[in-house]
RNA sequence: GCGUCUUUAGCUCAGUUGGUAGAGCACUACCUUGACGUGGUAGGGGUCACAGGUUCGAGUCCUGUAGGACGCACCA
């Protein structure tokens, strides 16, 4: 197969892709002996375009998946895809307002059917990305979120919680975005530092004619007009004549008691509290302890409604600014101060959210909760990496309040209640009721609200391999293998999924949970559109291929929380795969006349010995990593191996090799067989590249390296003295390499090594060591008596002693000085084992092992002193 | 306020159970070497945030301080 000059990812991967799915290489048997390995993909929203995050949940996925797959695993990554309720709704409803239109107008079917239609054509869009980034989803198996199915199995939970008592319909205070027009569950709140002040306004005391007032403090003033307390600090003594005393409020001229509450802080404002039940949490705790009025005075859409008096129809800011106004004109504006405050904003679309009153459909959680924090705690699941996230998720497991599941938005999973057209009583179940209600009414109509996306995202684990209907598939791959996710969504939905799971599989959903970092900018800040720092990976993949990127993202795919990408590394890594591509057309061009009875456990040259010994090293390394899923380990690992052992010493030690009859056949043998072994190891990561080459090499025994055996280490065939031995060769060259830089020496040179311990490893490498050191000729002698010293360069590494040759180029006292130069690095080094060695401390508490190797260091360190010492005084006598 | 994490070369980060600090990128010099200039070779560059402690020995373990990030809960 003739390869192009340069690595050109574009030529093939589509069709590599494209071949991958047609033979059904992605998809997982129901039934199977093999042991099973299954995975759900956190499923993208129909209407998102593919961003960096994607990209990188798919590069982790499919590389965990692949190499499972290739260890012969029966494996299933469920494919799927989320309707989103809010973000979906709003895609449809901006494009309305486009047209000047809402949802209202064109009501709720018409409105979903637009929906449906968004949803269709988007589908495409990101599923045909997600198959770009080379993603081996099972397919077949592919769901969305409010499928018919997936609806069954929605109302199936709903139904049987609501049965459990774990659901309940209640009149609440929760949070309301009026943008959205829905009710939102605590995660769905962000809660931001803002600006704000505080107003101190007076309330007279009923009945004193207004000589007698409290100054309340308060950052809202316009809901004054719902209060219906005004609460001190029992201990207060400022306050104790009140006690039992009424203020009146404003405008309203509702007259309201003075209640005791230990709540109040003495210290703060004026140690005096408004109490506003119908639009503040802490206040509507406080109104219930006190059996106290909630009184609503801002509607659904933000505006005051009809208990705000003369304010009537303003929005919130517009009657503040009303009623400071008309406070300051009456002299009841005491002061105001600046104040800094946190304001609670709908994490979708920034609008200020308002605690409402309003009826709302709650999931009891504390049992659950129970139950999730003791499956993580009994390791049950484990959490990746470790150590990091376990804390975050007890507390909020711990601390958890009731979950508001119902959204007033139309798109998403209907509530399965009806209610009596004639008496309103409900009744819960997963189809419309046959029987006739109590009051004898026939007629129902269901609940208008939908679920929290949330909800039938919970359910993905069980639902995707096909809950309710107990098919072989979910007795196959339920639990799930592994859950990978960000850790942004722990509590939206790795917790829910777990305390779902238990709930309704009574076991847990998966039995690891692997959360990856976020991918920020090169300056570490989020990518958005609107700061114009994202990063497009489907630009990246255009330019620099998929493996290129998929490559960049598993490299940093590291303990970190956060990922700085910027397109330099990228591109730093598609020169990896373009090296890769270099090495690849070296070893296939080479190939002609490889021994084909070849047996790598018996091999003859020591150069082979060591490559493949190296294989088998850095295999058991990847394989280890791999395992414990540090994808950045596996990639740099594979990375120093290929670039800086494979092709810097094997590839270029391997050409006298090559060209010499007797060693070619084994060399050319040994050199594909790494090649072919490094492809398989590197597939599960960067799988077009590795595809592309493995057809192009003479040893490919699979149809696709897709389904070819992922590699395990052999440790007969590690051989670690030698692997020692050749780092030795390494150093030699080096150092000659070293010397002929500093005097610029180009041409090709001679060179005399003296050692005894090395002696036939030298002659073993002969070849190579001159082609790499640029050298005319390497002679080894036992013992430098035989050596003529005179007008040499002269390097010394551990048992080993390099002279070159060098007369003209030699400046005696430059070279004293080099010399002296390593004299003091090795002295500084023999000086700290020495006071090691000294202290009694050491040698008294220190394990002997460590002790050992400090004595091995101190030999070795002295006999590089005496050496050097030696060569420096030999110089000198030529200088005198 | 509580919790989790973080501080190592100019930048991005590794650093296993404590045993004399590493990589990639960037930088400098040299090399038009038949796989690759998207390359090769050699090199410079670090009081491991700070202060204590444990230890024969601390980047690594413990305590505190100071930066930074994130999460949770918030005093109106």
């Amino acid at each position: 197969m003739d390869l192009s000059p340069k690595y050109a990812p574009q030529e093939f991967e589509k069709e590599i892709y494209r071949e991958w799915e047609s033979k059904g290489y992605f998809h997982g048997e129901d039934k199977s002996d093999k042991p099973q390995f299954s995975i759900v993909l956190p499923p993208p929203n129909v209407t998102g375009a593919l961003h960096m995050g994607h990209a990188l949940v798919l590069t982790i996925q499919d590389s965990i998946v692949r190499r499972k797959r290739m260890q012969g695993f029966n494996t299933v990554w469920f494919a799927g895809t989320d309707h989103a309720g809010i973000a979906t709704q709003m895609v449809v409803e901006r494009e309305l307002m486009k047209e000047g239109k809402s949802r209202h107008d064109l009501g709720r079917e018409k409105f979903l059917e637009k929906v449906w239609e968004v949803k269709d054509r988007h589908h495409g869009i990101i599923t045909n990305q997600t198959r770009q980034m080379g993603a081996s989803l099972d397919w077949e198996r592919e769901r969305f979120t409010l499928d018919h199915k997936f609806s069954k199995a929605v109302n199936s939970v709903f139904v049987k919680l609501y049965n459990k008592g774990l659901i309940y319909r209640g009149e609440r205070l929760i949070s309301w975005c009026s943008r959205c027009s829905t009710a939102l569950s605590d995660l769905e709140v962000e809660m931001n530092p803002g600006k704000g002040k505080l107003y101190y306004i007076k309330y007279f005391v009923a009945g004193s004619n207004c000589s007698e007032f409290v100054t309340v403090a308060t950052t809202r003033p316009e809901t004054l007009l719902g209060d219906t307390a005004v609460a001190v600090n029992p201990n207060d003594d400022r306050f104790k004549h009140l006690h039992g005393k009424k203020v009146v409020i404003p405008f309203v001229e509702r007259e309201v008691p003075i209640i005791l509450d230990e709540y109040v802080d003495m210290a703060f404002g004026t140690g005096c509290l408004k109490i506003t039940p119908g639009h503040d949490f802490n206040d509507y705790e406080i109104g219930k302890k006190h059996g106290l009025d909630t009184i609503t005075v801002i509607d659904k859409n933000g505006k005051m409604n009809k208990e705000a008096v003369q304010f009537v129809g303003l929005n919130t800011k517009e009657a503040r600014e009303k009623i400071l106004v008309e406070l300051e004109n009456s002299g009841s504006l005491d002061k105001i101060e600046d104040y800094g405050t946190t304001v609670s904003k709908c994490s979708r679309c920034e609008t200020v959210v308002e605690p409402l009153l309003s009826h709302q459909w709650f999931i009891k959680m504390d049992g659950m909760a129970k139950r999730a924090i003791e499956a993580v705690k009994s390791e049950k699941i484990k959490f990746y990496p470790t150590g990091w996230w376990e804390e975050t998720y007890y507390r909020w497991l711990e601390n958890i309040r009731d979950w508001c599941v119902s959204r007033q938005l139309w798109w998403g999973h209907r509530i399965p209640v009806w209610y009596c057209n004639d008496c309103n009583e409900f009744v819960v179940g997963e189809f419309h009721p046959l029987k006739q209600c109590r009051c004898g009414c026939q007629d129902y109509h269901q609940d208008n609200d939908v679920l929290d996306t949330w909800f039938s995202a919970a359910l993905w684990p069980f639902v995707a391999p096909g809950w309710p209907e107990r098919t072989e598939a979910l007795k196959t791959f339920y639990p799930n293998a592994l859950m990978e996710t960000g850790f942004d969504i722990i509590f939206f939905w790795v917790a829910r999924m777990i305390m779902f799971g238990l709930e309704f599989m009574d076991d847990v959903p998966f039995k690891e949970v692997l959360y990856h970092a976020m991918i920020r900018d090169e300056k570490g800040q989020k990518m958005s559109k609107t700061k114009g720092n994202v990063i497009d990976p489907l630009v990246i993949t255009d330019k620099y291929g998929v493996d290129t990127l998929r490559f960049t993202l598993a490299s940093m795919a590291g303990r970190a929380r956060d990922i700085k990408l910027s397109e330099n590394s990228i591109e730093g890594y598609s020169h990896f795969m373009n090296k890769i591509w270099q090495a690849s057309k070296f070893a296939l061009s080479n190939a002609e006349g490889y021994d084909k009875k070849c047996d790598v456990s018996k091999l003859k040259y020591p150069l082979n010995k060591w490559i493949v010994s190296r294989l088998n090293s850095v295999t058991e390394i990847v394989n280890k990593k791999f395992d414990v899923y540090e994808l950045n380990d596996v990639s740099e690992t594979l990375y120093k191996f290929f670039w800086h052992e494979f092709c810097d010493w094997y590839i270029e030690f391997s050409k006298p090799l090559i060209n010499d009859e007797a060693s070619a056949g084994e060399t050319k043998y040994v050199l594909l067989y790494v090649h072919r072994e490094f492809l398989k190891l590197m597939h599960p990561i960067a799988p077009f590249i590795t595809e592309k080459l493995f057809h192009a090499n003479p040893l490919k025994d699979k149809e696709t390296i897709m389904l070819d055996a992922y590699p395990e280490s052999n440790k007969s065939l590690i051989n670690k003295e030698l692997e020692t031995d050749f780092d030795t060769v390494q150093e030699l060259v080096s150092n000659i390499r070293h010397i002929k830089s500093i005097y610029g020496i180009n041409a090709k040179n001679d060179v005399i090594v003296v050692s005894s311990k090395y002696s036939k490893l030298i002659n073993d490498f002969n070849g190579p060591i001159l082609k790499l050191a640029t050298l005319k000729s390497i002679k080894v002698e036992q013992d430098a008596k035989s050596v003529d010293l005179s007008g040499c360069i002269r390097a010394v590494l551990p048992d080993v002693e390099i002279y070159m040759p060098a007369k003209k180029f030699i400046e005696f006292d430059k070279e004293i000085e080099r010399l002296n130069k390593k004299l003091e690095l090795v002295n500084k080094d023999l000086c700290i084992t020495k006071s090691k060695l000294d202290n009694q401390g050491f040698l008294a508490k220190a394990g002997a092992d460590v002790v050992e190797k400090e004595k091995g260091k101190l030999a070795e360190f002295s006999k590089l002193d005496t050496e050097l010492r030696s060569a420096i005084t030999t110089l000198e006598t030529f200088l005198n």
